[in-house]
DNA sequence: TTGTCAAATGCAAGCTAGTTGCAGCGCGAA
DNA sequence: TTCGCGCTGCAACTAGCTTGCATTTGACAA
């Protein structure tokens, strides 16, 4: 499922392993469709290893961070969500009403980060976004409420 | 400093009270300059008012949100950050590096609300942005050390 | 001025999400 | 086979925030 050599590789160049558990860990996340939770990495890894330590998950989660194979999300509310890298960037776009989420592309920031870049010479680094707001569904709805 | 009647105002409408608690936890906010946590107006009101609980700056919190005189940042790491709407809608740059925060007009987003607005249908809910990255300062001090 | 009642408060306990300290295990090099 | 250190599970802890509840407050009516 995941390229374990590169995996591998990346670990090796600076010093650490790939355990079980981080593999386990890897092929959750890998398997999964969209975002886990570390809780739900905990839980689905534990189907098959109950001895897996949420401790454990963090610390893996951590390092794979670092090692830019997975994105972490803050929603601004419940848990963060990590998702493969690999999978390519993309954005939300989080309705308040419905729930529904919305995968935006990379480049749907571009102008964005062209306004920060010239205007406040910043460069942004935005692995993630996610963008609470109205879906088209519900915009009726709300006004006909509101 | 602020307007009461206005608040007081606001509150009747809905059938509450502008209480001193609530007053002063408007105060703290209205005098600061910048961002506040919940913690920090718990402590700057408490140097006038040691009973006050952290529990009521909250539920005030919750109500100021809702009556949109004060906006909430979650920055997604620290507790979120709370200002008065009134100074007028502004997001942050913030570097990683050196921890300097740039103020940001509400129109940098017009473009980025536009593309959502076109491409997607959706109506963006962004009262206050946050973006990490790196400012222009460090840009330099990055590519060295890198 | 007193009574009424819902809003508001302080306090304490609880909760979620994540972190930390530590003893022990196990891989890989010597 | 010994050594070093990365890694793990466990347990305790923390930050930030929320909730339940008895008591107090204040607006309004009588």
């Amino acid at each position: 499922m995941t390229h374990h050599h590169e995996v591998v590789e990346a670990l090796q160049q600076i010093g650490y392993r790939l355990t079980p558990q981080r593999m386990m860990i890897l092929e959750a996340i890998a398997d999964s469709e969209g975002h886990l939770s570390a809780e739900e990495i905990h839980e689905t890894v534990r189907t098959a290893y109950p001895y897996l330590d949420i401790s454990t998950v963090y610390r893996t989660l951590d390092l794979l961070k670092t090692l830019h194979l997975v994105s972490e999300t803050d929603l601004g509310r419940g848990p963060a969500q990590y998702e493969l890298l690999s999978k390519g960037l993309h954005h939300h776009l989080i309705c308040t009403e419905c729930g529904e989420i919305l995968d935006a592309p990379n480049s749907l920031l571009d102008s964005l980060r062209h306004a920060m870049s010239e205007e406040y010479d910043f460069h942004a680094e935005i692995e993630h976004l996610a963008v609470f707001g109205i879906c088209s569904n519900c915009k009726g709805d709300a006004q006909e409420a509101g």
